[in-house]
DNA sequence: CCCTTGCTTGGAGTGCGCTCCAAGGTTCTA
DNA sequence: TAGAACCTTGGAGCGCACTCCAAGCAAGGG
């Protein structure tokens, strides 16, 4: 029996503690166990929190880069398919739906000739984020009056 | 064949153009079509933008407080209802489930007993807004770098 | 009277983003 | 060399939040 395939995950997020002391500017959101270039497929799973099942699925709907293979035909993520997910992982946090990351890992790609699209498709995401954010700031308006009256 | 119960969003939302010149301080939200207390279905999907399938499915699942019958067993909104509803859209575009709604609507139905709860769920949900608005700013500075790359 | 419009119900269906399963091959540790 | 831990695949299943359907009732206009 797998049981790694089960665990929901057991690292909730590379959440660093807010409260501690920021010694080093930004350590790599991801801490990566070696400096080796390549990982299986539960060392990513380790990085970046998503299942292993994630990450297959992602490849599957076009989401990844090709990704290596070792002899025997298992997954070998390389540091660039790490830093593809931090960025994918990103913008899922902005709810833009899988379908239009797909659709920029299309574009990635396609290769040079697609920076115009690249570029529209990230500032219509960072529009939508900055009204996300005013949106979520009047709601907190909202939720301090409603505090207020049940103190 | 009955038209309305398809069409998606025609008012997409209440919101009101950000260029136009701002006169009067803070008109409410909704503008609600008339002085009286009681509106049909059709009324109140006009004002909030939801679908008439989904006040009636809020309803079964206890999302609603009771909502008064015309004689013939026709909803008959009101005006406080319509302030729940308002009070909804703003908690569901923080992203809190449906579940949780509910259980504050059953709160609210207990009486003032339950003020202590009602009043920690929303400093909860307080507390979950402020991280993601800190989250998409954090994804906004990715963005904003990204984009820079692609100028 | 009939036609259209709008409303009613319980239950079934949809789309998204995973999530899991079964059956089997591979790699590591003792 | 055994056994545990880990990896592979295609396809099925799940939870959420709607979304729609079928069949029927009620009210107003021509």
């Amino acid at each position: 029996m797998t049981v790694m395939e089960t665990t929901p995950a057991p690292t909730p997020a590379p959440t660093r503690d807010p409260a501690a002391p920021e010694i080093c500017p930004p350590p790599p959101a991801h801490p990566r166990p070696d400096g080796q270039d390549h990982y299986t497929i539960s060392e990513v799973v380790a990085v970046t929190g998503l299942t292993a099942h994630t990450l297959r699925w992602y490849e599957r709907i076009g989401l990844m880069p090709h990704i290596d293979r070792s002899h025997t035909g298992q997954r070998r993520y390389r540091n660039r398919d790490l830093d593809w997910l931090t960025l994918v992982g990103k913008l899922r946090l902005t709810g833009m739906p899988v379908a239009d990351m797909v659709r920029y890992a299309e574009l990635v790609r396609e290769g040079e000739q697609t920076f115009a699209q690249r570029r529209e498709l990230l500032e219509r995401t960072r529009r939508d984020v900055r009204a996300r954010i005013a949106e979520l700031q009047g709601t907190l308006a909202v939720l301090d009056h409603k505090i207020d009256i049940y103190s």
